[in-house]
DNA sequence: GTCTATAGCCCGATAGAC
DNA sequence: GTCTATCGGGCTATAGAC
């Protein structure tokens, strides 16, 4: 494993330490993270993940049912934990409340791209009821970001012809960083996150 | 087969055309698309392709080397389509030659969703030589979006703090559509476009 | 060009020893 | 809780008849 695999790997462990224990299932589900990201669902086979645990193929089932319970753990979590980064955000001006919504969002989709990647590039691979228990979180993000869109259009800090449209935009534009984002790039986390706030707020503000 | 699956394979059907002869290799071809799409190239089986195409595994084998080499072919003109979009539109102020790109670009990835799909999420199926060729025609889409931002900024139509970083996020929020496309959903690709021109050049205008 | 049949391989998951 | 060994099945691709 490379450095960076192991600063990656470090990373993930502390993110994912109060939601899994033991330390074993904990590292089964880093390295079926890691799998999934890299190569898709599908394509990852339960001994690619048990070889990055370090473990046997059938050290898998200790701690999962099965194959899809280890991506519904990741994406349900993943998904608990981009919401929350949300509903932190408490700011009651409109336009500051969005900007630090983006800017939490979008560094999000970049510093955590394993589970990102999982979270809105695996959800086709979850069972039927998964799958619902999901989408049900999705609603509540969606939600979230429209009513930021609905109050700043209240209070006259956004003027946009179409409310939902662009509360899709910007959800759309931060969830697509998981795609395009590379640990070695230009741009930290961080950077990519102001410089997204920064361009929302110009595609909302009132034209003059 | 649904009739919203007779629709969609008439369009593809004609999309195709010119480049695939003859008909039984159009059809395999669009079957595998569809199933790509639908599915992700993994979870695809050439049983799969073969069936939609109304013909026998082995059928696959004769237009097509293997799997990937399907996957290939999609991909390719997949870009060579997307990229030539770009090219027909020759505007000569900046602002208006963004506005039809947008258009043209975000409205491509709602109608051909289907294909856009393979060609924007299955990058990392192909093998590495094959790789090679779609990326050389994806730095050429990056770097023609990148010029029109360049041209809008020394005309004085935009003003951005980071231009690679705008060009980075207009192509973003085009891709990121054949993602969450629905062909039921509420707004058609043309009203896609429209909105998303606007959106575009509310965020490169200059501030007031 | 298209079929049926199948070779050869690898997969997800389980059994049972320790 | 982790291992080795393996079952039953589905996969990609090919062989050979028509």
């Amino acid at each position: 494993m490379t450095s960076l695999g192991e600063a990656e790997f470090a990373l993930l462990d502390q993110s994912w330490h109060d939601a899994i224990t033991p330390d074993a299932a904990r590292r089964m589900l880093i390295a079926a993270a890691q799998a999934f990201a890299d190569k898709g669902y599908h394509a990852t086979t339960t001994r690619d993940i048990a070889a990055r645990a370090g473990m046997s193929p059938a050290a898998v089932y200790i701690h999962y049912r099965s194959k899809e319970d280890l991506l519904f753990q990741i994406s349900k979590i993943g998904h608990e934990r981009s919401l929350k980064l949300l509903t932190a955000v408490q700011d009651p001006d409109p336009a500051d409340r969005m900007a630090a919504t983006v800017a939490a969002f979008a560094s999000w989709h970049a510093e955590f791209r394993t589970t990102a990647r999982v979270v809105q590039y695996e959800l086709g691979a979850l069972s039927p009821e998964h799958h619902a228990v999901v989408a049900e979180l999705r609603r509540k993000i969606e939600t979230h970001v429209r009513v930021i869109v609905e109050d700043g259009v209240k209070s006259g800090a956004f003027q946009v012809p179409d409310q939902n449209g662009a509360a899709l935009a910007v959800l759309s534009l931060c969830i697509d960083v998981a795609r395009w984002y590379r640990p070695d790039g230009k741009r930290t986390p961080r950077e990519i996150g102001e410089l997204y706030a920064d361009l929302v707020l110009r595609m909302l503000r009132p034209l003059s």
